[in-house]
DNA sequence: AAGCAAAATGAAAACGTTTGCAATTATATT
DNA sequence: AATATAATTGCAAACGTTTTCATTTTGCTT
């Protein structure tokens, strides 16, 4: 394929220089180092600039200083819920720090991220953001043979040896699993989410669980569910649950199931909460305004997307610090209508 | 501040030409024309490569070839469902096609939008795609000057001048009126977005009420409201329509508002649909999942973001198209428990 | 086996910046 | 006013590739 198109149109430093009557130099330093050229230059040029329409060219920098002013994100979905939030928040953020976001997703497939990283490596970033630290060790020396700032999001635990920003996982579900046993549930089903690759939904699923046991509750097979994130597929499920031999409550992995649980039991005609308790983590968008309020535990993703865009460029700047910090963000219970005391208890 | 990361451990081409036994440029060639290296010396390059762990530096490469392999994606906003099936697909197709995602969003900020095009023109994207027709000359020129192809996604009209990919938003606002009004029902509320810099609402909100001018109705001033992209204030929106002599049904201009309305209904203790018809446009993820299920139009956003990933990786490599092409994907009713015959017609 | 075309490779000049160093100019000090 | 010091600026050499052109090697044909 002949690659023929021309950029002609364009102009460069030199032209800029040439017009504004300095050096290339300078014109490099206007934009890199505002602070040490003249007044009177810098009016030049900026004159010169706007006159040519210059835009400068990023890359050619980078291909000298190392800085490409791109930060890597790599989510393993975009298309739902969960992070969409979260990655808004960061993409603003780094934009006000005059970065860019390169954008991925894996779905939850390990090997793709190995080239997910390898093609955003090509491409020079000054840092990335991975979800969690269930990730494949060949990505990871990748990107720490380069000296390239690595964070993790989302969860929070104090032994890793990568950076991170994030929630416990362990603490949320311990905290709407309480919530649900304080109100009398004792029939309480799960469902979560696959964990394979997936340290957050394990850390949940296992703190749920031994909240649940350390009440002396037993949790039979059929009272413990694998779902996707999907409200459809948990719909399904759940309507699969409910029509047998039902609980007085459903702990879901997250909003997404919990979603499609509370749809399942409206389907079946069922009244919320008095005839099922269901709760979910997340608080995603919406789950406020459905009917019932779906009680939940609040992951401030917003925040944890503006932290980790303030980190990573502060990383990508200073170098690797010599330990990983870990910064937990808050999370609270939201009591809604989707719970409520067990009446027969 | 001193920007004293090395990155010294990294391999570049000339350490894998040395260590193959051959010059740069093959390695060059071994990577962009593998078809004209011969097999034994591909052999040696792979291996020479794999041991060094050598990743290739693509910003070196597009400073003398014009290509850097990324494309920009502007989206009005990446936090809630609207676009987010689009971003997951469009993205994973470009990666398909070893492209990488540049992602940012204005939040309907036009003069953001500028902003965001000079900060990837000065990363040299092979291409951008925005959503719909209304943009700041300001930027479209930008592009222009640049021989930027650019892609329009989401919106379908016949007479713009950048190509674009999309559906009739007229049609689907004429579909989902159209059955609502077929159903009987003649005193419909319609609720949308804003308008401005929103080229979608905009054929929506005009097709829908034209639709119910040609059915001889007319639609008060309490009949049409305008309502942000939002669950919640669609909710509370609805609840203050829906307290005093309320409409037998409600067009939204989007699948989000009608979350709300549907929400807003039940939280008032109506039957769905019996008191109530609700229709929306998009049919997001979750849509087809409430109770009751959502009647919309649905947009294959999918299809959208997989059509404009291949599209825009073509321009760029082609050049500009003489003309500007557009793409029109089809879009369906889906009829579901939200709408229904209105009962005393 | 010679001769020729085709295929594969190498040498070196770009690509558009940034930066170390040196040279110049402005400012401060006496 | 002369000198010392600090603030600006310019020169030219990188940065790591790709590509043109020329050269060498290979494979065919007779």
């Amino acid at each position: 394929m002949k690659r023929t198109r021309s950029r002609k149109g364009a102009h460069g430093i030199v032209d800029v220089a040439l017009r504004a009557g300095v050096s290339p130099a300078t014109v490099s330093r206007f934009y890199n180092h505002p602070d040490i050229v003249s007044t009177p230059t810098r009016i030049q040029i900026e004159k010169a600039a706007a006159d040519l329409g210059y835009i400068r060219n990023r890359l050619a920098g980078s291909l000298h200083n190392l800085f490409s002013g791109t930060i890597g994100l790599i989510v393993p979905t975009i298309d739902n819920a969960i992070f969409a939030e979260f990655i808004e928040a960061f993409a603003s953020h780094l934009r006000i720090q005059d970065r860019t976001t390169l954008i991925a997703s894996h779905g939850y497939d390990l090997s793709l991220e190995v080239q997910i990283v390898r093609s955003l490596l090509e491409r020079r970033i000054d840092g990335v953001v991975l979800v969690g630290f269930d990730h494949d060790l060949v990505a990871l020396s990748m990107l720490a043979d380069r000296n390239v700032s690595i964070i993790s999001v989302w969860n929070y635990r104090e032994d890793e040896s990568i950076s991170s920003i994030g929630a416990s996982n362990t603490e949320a579900a311990k905290l709407i699993t309480g919530h649900i046993i304080d109100l009398g549930h004792r029939d309480i089903c799960f469902i979560f989410p696959d964990t394979k690759f997936n340290d957050r939904a394990r850390d949940r699923k296992q703190a749920a669980l031994q909240t649940a046991y350390a009440t002396g509750l037993t949790v039979p097979k059929n009272r413990l569910w694998n779902c996707p994130y999907d409200i459809g597929e948990a719909k399904i499920l759940a309507q699969k649950i409910l029509s047998k031999n039902r609980p007085t409550a459903i702990v879901c992995g997250n909003d997404i199931i919990a979603h499609g649980v509370i749809y399942a039991a409206q389907s079946l005609g069922f009244d919320l909460p008095d005839d099922l308790s269901v709760g979910g983590i997340g608080d995603f968008r919406g789950s406020g305004d459905m009917e019932p309020g779906l009680t939940t535990v609040r992951l401030p993703a917003r925040q944890i997307g503006h932290l980790a865009a303030d980190a990573i460029v502060e990383m990508s700047q200073a170098g690797l610090p010599p330990k990983p910090s870990h910064r937990l963000v808050e999370i609270s219970l939201i009591r809604r209508g989707s719970t409520k005391r067990i009446q027969n208890a």
